[in-house]
DNA sequence: TTGCATAGGGATAAATAATTCCCTATTGTA
DNA sequence: TACAATAGGGAATTATTTATCCCTATGCAA
């Protein structure tokens, strides 16, 4: 997310959360975290479909935008990890509610999203 | 949604909700549904800083993925109305829950939002 | 008859998001 | 010595999504 030309919408709660949420891989990043994968190499490894350079960045927007935190240990090779911050926290219920509805309707998801 | 080049991850239930949610519009078009507001026009007036166009194809996938569900009644001018199916309306307590987070944390949201 | 409301599609342009490839640096291991 | 793992950034390219503009059609009201 870098400087937009089409201004924001920040009228409600959905656009709001919206803001925060969406990108590919930030959902999964968050729930991987708060599983206790805090390091970027294994976040790298449970997420191997996004290139290591959209997590590099996705985390940043995380960070940024509160819900994670990042600790640097000044030890060579670099050690870095992630952390949700209380904020973070409040999404899980949220997330969990998320995935469990795909994992219940699995089927039936798989059937609509590819039948085309 | 066209033609993918990049394949699809199907792996959990998060890949799968992703897959029919994700589009800037489709969770407001949902719950836009759900307070009554069916008709292509009405929810055009509920949310005029989308296009007419992204609108009538987002739609069109929700309808593909069988969460809404659309009557064409044959008459001049035209009249479509649109539902949601018991399928959609198992969303709808997530979608209130994501919309209350954003709700709630409407001050934070906006300051780290807009902070950059 | 002009204009508006209805619904929606095609073509194209713009904006945004994500990928790929290549670079820096350090330490430990084969 | 060469290579892997660690973390991460720059540049360029591709993919995807959304917006903009213009078109069709019908019926009603001013």
């Amino acid at each position: 997310m870098r400087e937009k030309k089409i201004p924001l919408n920040l009228n409600c709660g959905l656009d709001l959360i919206g803001e925060v949420l969406y990108g590919k891989w930030k959902i999964r990043l968050l729930w991987f975290i708060h599983e206790g994968y805090r390091r970027p190499s294994e976040l790298q490894r449970k997420i191997p479909d996004a290139s290591r350079r959209v997590l590099n960045i996705q985390l940043k927007e995380l960070e940024q935008h509160e819900l994670v935190s990042k600790i640097i240990y000044p030890v060579a090779p670099p050690k870095v990890e992630f952390s949700l911050t209380d904020f973070g926290m409040t999404l899980i219920p949220i997330i969990a509610a998320l995935g469990n509805w795909g994992d219940e309707n699995e089927e039936r998801l798989k059937n609509v999203i590819l039948k085309r």
